[in-house]
DNA sequence: GACTTGCTATCTGTGATATTTAATCACAGA
DNA sequence: TCTGTGATTAAATATCACAGATAGCAAGTC
């Protein structure tokens, strides 16, 4: 049974609580493709009832980070080399328009702020993947765009993308590769006004966290 | 296995049909921008209780043909000059990936299952926006390349602009746009195997869909 | 008389629980 | 090893209880 370490509600929105509780899950890479989850064992872990994980569930099944099973089961999706392949070109495509608008309305203070995502990672090879701040670094800069169409797609590729990552963040390799050299590069792109070297530094960093995925 | 084929019942999912049905009336242009809904209500029009429809209204929330107001109402989302420039940008960059996979993998019966889909369609001025047709086209076009991760995303947009069709049906300047023009230049350049002259239809009949929102 | 204020009746979504229905598993008999 | 059966378990749906919000109306104020 999969269901890692989740922490217990507060009893306020639980629906929301249940689903950012399971989705933050994800973003660590806390399930493993092929998991097989229950209503039950959620709703106990987070100390409510089944309806309101029932609804947080309902939805990253909508989104693509869950999928249920003809037996009406619920599973975290397989690793397949098409969908892989396919996460990557929606990727590329959806956060180049992000970054296009992120560009658009942006302010100085703005870069700023996406400076002091990256301020205090210690940059030290042979440490754990740092997905947290890749995760915030990213969403901070998509957040400047403020797009309500965008940004839930790109959550939700995500999401999807989520389901992979404990195979990554298993591999010993994994952390030999340098991970914020392209959040830097984008940075520098950024303060420069430079447009074309923002997207090739964002492609560059989104290919590069799918390179243990592509064989 | 056992000797005649039977084919196997479709299973009887409230919920899926409550979401499809809803979905149906979103493509159809049944639903115009502010319209307020009530779970009960819906729940009493389709025959079942409040359960499974909320679950399929959370699904229509999460794809974003929904909105959960602050006083906890749940509304067809308003007219927004800035969202539907965002739906136009995303709907030509994730359909012309998703028409790239189709053209990979097309064969010509496909091409042929596609021209099936305009026969038989008048053509003629002066009726009303034929938008089912238009719907089918484009999904027929896109199941052949039959992405897991492109198809629902590709959705989730059309429903997202369905929830603005019916300020389009309203017209009576819409119905004079003739509107399959495009798709038989799409065709004929799918049987030519010509990518860009495809592209470009594409993009000419994603622009026209765009052409009375914006302004 | 027009406008505010405050109360109430009602409507709505939310979460919990009970009920129904389907799927799985273990086991007995071939 | 296979097949059917019944017990067990879980999910899907229905129903219930409740809290927040709203609309309407009546009394009070300028």
């Amino acid at each position: 049974m999969a269901a890692p370490d989740i922490a217990p509600l507060d009893q306020t929105k639980l629906r929301e609580n249940a689903y950012f509780a399971l989705r933050d899950a994800f973003t660590r890479g806390a399930f493993a493709p092929g998991d097989v989850l229950t209503l039950r064992d959620l709703a106990a872990k987070l100390g409510v009832s089944m309806t309101p994980v029932r609804e947080a569930v309902r939805r990253l099944v909508a989104e693509g980070a869950l999928v249920d099973t003809p037996s009406r089961k619920l599973m975290v999706p397989e690793f397949d080399q098409r969908r892989a392949s396919d996460l990557l070109v929606a990727r590329l495509a959806m956060e180049a328009l992000a970054l296009d608008q992120a560009m658009d309305r942006m302010s100085p203070d703005d870069v700023e702020a996406l400076r002091q995502v990256l301020d205090g990672v210690p940059e030290s090879p042979g440490a754990m993947p740092d997905l947290v701040t890749n995760h915030e670094f990213h969403f901070t800069l998509y957040r400047i765009g403020g797009s309500e169409v965008l940004l839930p797609i790109v959550e939700a590729l995500w999401l999807q993308y989520g389901a992979y990552l404990n195979l990554i963040v298993m591999k010993p390799e994994a952390s030999t590769i340098p991970e914020h050299v392209h959040h830097f590069e984008l940075l520098d792109a950024l303060g420069a006004g430079d447009r074309d070297a923002a997207h090739a530094a964002l492609r560059a960093d989104i290919n590069r966290s799918f390179t243990f995925l592509m064989s």
